[in-house]
DNA sequence: GGATTATATGACACCGATTTCAGGAGGAAA
DNA sequence: TTTCCTCCTGAAATCGGTGTCATATAATCC
């Protein structure tokens, strides 16, 4: 049913019924005969034909990485809260860790005319830069950051740094690293740099031949995490660039026999649940995702109503949180 | 820039912009002109005011209780991927755990159109009966069964029979069940039953000071199962109707210094990541999620394309993985 | 050669809404 | 009584596309 056939029921005119949808002079006898109307035939004005006069289509697009990852899952559970609250409805953008994916998915909601796009970003290459300069589209990108536009993102280089520090003030004196592609800026170049930083406050060097690089799961942390545990002279301790990661070399150190926390420390970032169940409780830094989706579509609210500059930079704090694998009690120093 | 404008910047008709987009005879000296107009302009066609005439929006709704939840997710990864492919878009509709907002989102994505909606179902009230009634739209809904409507559920009575079977094959024989409402057809009645039916077939009574249920958590299956380890006569082995309440017993079983699988097996459903590496390595049941979210995109295509009776039932199988928390190595029986 | 068919074209009606606009009715102020 | 304002109304234009249709040309068939 549309509207003239609507109006046609009602004895109203179509006018009559947009103005009982969208406000605007209508007198008490209409309104009643409209509301009835409705009741009785369960009539509701068609979104395509809506947004085709009002160029709003109450649509807000998500791109992300992958739904099966805790923290993508958190930061836009966190948009969803607050969206929904507005009226705004929830476009998925899930790109199986494909940065192409990312640039495809911006045109492809820029067609569909949404009101506005978060990213949950991962790698930034010439494409992305490209993309973002002619969507002409309110954006939030979380995780990230990337000048010229509004961002939520961690303070992933302070988180790292902590923690390292956190175990080398217990007494480890070899420092392993583990982390992930220094493409990503945050998750890799950030930790990476706050893991070092922690180091040189020690004066100690950091030594290649224990440092390496995973992907973003458990099983990627399990594998790489051999070369280092068996290098001639094993690490004392294992900054991890994720917990995912952590959990997988938190396995190959117990089938090593390696005694955790005496003999090996291990840290990962995020707080994800699995970190919490694990044999070892693991040490690791709380980033606040859920916020983080939550401030993002806050900010993107703010650009499409046009109350916010488009170039706002939001940084979380963490927490950190000593659990079992990284917590010597009988630490020499603290 | 709209395809009027667009048109005259091509030197064409509108009619011959609309047969470049959507097929139809064009001569290849306007195709190549309308190409280059593209390339020039960027301009692509309005999908709103495509989908006001063509009665297609391209978009599927996916209504599910928490995106942070792993199960969830990873049947909307799996929706995502065929969905994908066939150049549909994914609404996201979270309903927190809320029955209402299901229905809600139901009426919501009426009004916006969709071409079809997946119901990841929890829990079905008399306000679903109407809501499925009187949508007519191609639905199907995962995880539960429901007569009339196309489904795509697991063999909840089964993986719970087997896994409950393999813990008193082990030689228990003081079963303690750790449910979920009953309300939820699948993961509450069905695993229930299949728990009474391995009992049976050991000639065991069900002991109902040994069965207790709990929320979808880790944290209340901690907090529930204290009813069952501290009771009288404590039971010697605990099937839990998910991974999450079997990962917070097994923490308490740990706190209270059981010792597992000898004086407590445990076992959960889902096969969840956080299984794979608690503590005690969890005996559980895989459920073929992510295969369920392809099923049901699948079958929603087909009902879409009308290739498909809007009322196939789809039950996958399960696998049991046996692994620590319920793996007796000197077991008396197998 | 005439009939049929395949290819190609653009004007125009139409999809289902919103918004403008000209104007009517009623009340208050001058 | 006139003027002005507010409240209310519906016809019509508009949004940005798609689909139909009448028409034209060229190729093919008998």
């Amino acid at each position: 049913m549309n509207i003239t056939e609507f109006a046609a029921y009602a004895g109203v005119s179509k006018a009559a019924v947009s103005r009982y949808f969208n406000g605007g002079y209508l007198s008490d006898e209409k309104r009643q005969a409209i509301q009835k109307a409705v009741e009785e035939t369960g009539y509701h004005p068609s979104e395509s034909a809506r947004s085709i006069r009002t160029h709003r289509t109450g649509l807000i697009g998500v791109i992300l990485p992958k739904l099966s990852s805790e923290s993508c899952a958190r930061v836009t559970e966190g948009i969803s809260q607050i969206t929904v609250q507005e009226g705004y409805q929830l476009l998925l953008g899930v790109t199986a860790n494909n940065p192409a994916k990312e640039v495809e998915y911006l045109s492809l909601f820029k067609q569909r005319q949404v009101d506005g796009i978060i990213l949950l970003a991962t790698i930034f290459t010439q494409a992305h830069r490209l993309a973002f300069d002619s969507l002409h589209l309110p954006l939030v990108i979380v995780g990230q950051q990337y000048p010229g536009y509004s961002c939520v993102c961690h303070d992933d280089l302070g988180a790292a740094y902590a923690l390292t520090k956190l175990m080398l003030s217990q007494g480890a004196r070899r420092p392993g690293y583990l982390g992930v592609t220094t493409q990503d800026e945050a998750a890799g170049k950030e930790r990476y740099q706050g893991f070092l930083k922690a180091l040189s406050e020690f004066h100690l060097r950091p030594d290649p031949r224990l440092m390496c690089t995973a992907q973003f799961t458990i099983d990627d942390g399990y594998t790489q995490s051999q070369k280092l545990l068996t290098a001639p002279r094993r690490p004392d301790c294992l900054f991890c660039a994720t917990d995912n990661i952590a959990i997988g070399a938190m396995q190959r150190c117990r089938e090593m026999g390696l005694s955790i926390p005496d003999e090996m420390m291990i840290c990962g970032v995020g707080d994800t649940k699995i970190g919490q169940v694990a044999a070892f409780a693991l040490t690791t830094a709380r980033l606040h995702y859920k916020t983080a989706g939550i401030d993002a579509a806050r900010l993107l609210l703010a650009q499409i109503a046009n109350r916010e500059t488009p170039s706002k930079i939001l940084r979380l704090d963490y927490e950190i949180l000593k659990r079992e694998s990284a917590n010597r009690q009988n630490s020499e120093t603290m």
